[in-house]
DNA sequence: TCCAACCGTTCGACTTGACGAACAAGTCGC
DNA sequence: GCGACTTGTTCGTCAAGTCGAACGGTTGGA
């Protein structure tokens, strides 16, 4: 949610989207079911669409509703084992690195997570539509909803809704995984 | 992009992070700059909002355009290490293990990789705005573009454009890994 | 060459969304 | 009880988005 100008961004999303399924202008109008002159002046960023026109041109796109306004942004980044942000608890006993953060709009962050064994960690819930993936790399742990967890071993993989109480409880020294958080 | 009226979508959704604010209707249209009138007709499903109208809305209420669309929808699930749909290399020296496909409107899969050491696999570019996030679970991998990849060892992060040519190469037997392929 | 079919743009007419005022209802302090 | 302040709603007016028709431009076949 930057400050740019949605109305510039939703016209070359536009344009780039019909690129790429090949269409023309009056093609993707007609299967949207709205005139190609509202389309010519949407591409062309003159014009306020309302969303139902908005939403049409999305379906006929087969294409998100949010993928109109979000700009994409790559590059090379590499963090080391030892490197990047860290937390800990109190006891030491839990340590998580973001590796990839949130740059600035996209809706996830990774985590390399390594765990002692012990009662384990016990996390409120996040906000709401929050999902948490794990991936576990070594060690053996009890992960998951705080009323149901799942024991998992090296290379097993759980998601949990992350707005619930959640567990990760190492049962092995030298227990990792990678953690991904996942925003709607 | 389920055939849901967006309409009424956006009318939940505004009604419900207008909750979690705990702002009033005539707080939230002021902050927006739009006329408490347009916000009522909108909460109650009334209406066909402009883009600009809606943007004000979702930088006053600080959430995502897409966020008022989107509806939210979590569960648990769990992939062993010998499950989940595998691909491999005619060689077999190299196996990707899909845990979080795309469902199915999200913009990213969850891959485990087991790779042996060799020559490497080669990917050819993917579609424009692909960014691929690799955490190394255990032994030693050349990983990145490849014409300039990088040595990662257990822990190391790694994260590159994927609609450019890229390798990952196993430098030790037992190497795994963590993909995330994240689409724009 | 001519005609037809398509492309995307521009124009006027109609429809509709956004605005502000006036509205009923609820809350606080005197 | 009585103002003065909230809350969210409904109404009429004006501006703006959407539509369909007509436009100039390009391609392809008879």
């Amino acid at each position: 949610m930057d400050g740019k100008a949605p109305l510039e961004v939703i016209a070359s999303s536009l344009r780039r989207e019909r690129a790429r399924t090949g269409l023309s202008l009056t093609e993707v109008a007609k299967r949207a079911g709205v005139a190609k002159s509202t389309l010519s002046q949407l591409e062309s960023g003159t014009g306020n669409p309302s969303v139902e026109t908005l939403w049409a041109l999305c379906v006929a796109l087969d294409i998100q509703f949010g993928q109109l306004v979000d700009p994409p942004k790559p590059r090379v980044q590499v963090i080391r084992a030892n490197e990047g942000p860290a937390v800990y608890t109190e006891h030491g006993d839990y340590s998580a690195t973001l590796v990839a953060s949130c740059p600035p709009n996209t809706r996830r962050d990774v985590y390399r997570i390594v765990v002692a064994p012990g009662p384990g960690r016990n996390s409120d819930p996040h906000m709401p539509g929050v999902v948490e993936h794990v991936v576990l790399s070594t060690g053996r742990a009890l992960v998951g909803p705080t009323d149901d967890p799942v024991e998992l071993r090296p290379g097993d993989y759980i998601a949990y809704p992350g707005d619930l109480p959640h567990t990760f409880q190492a049962l092995e020294p030298g227990t990792t995984a990678v953690l991904l958080s996942e925003y709607s």
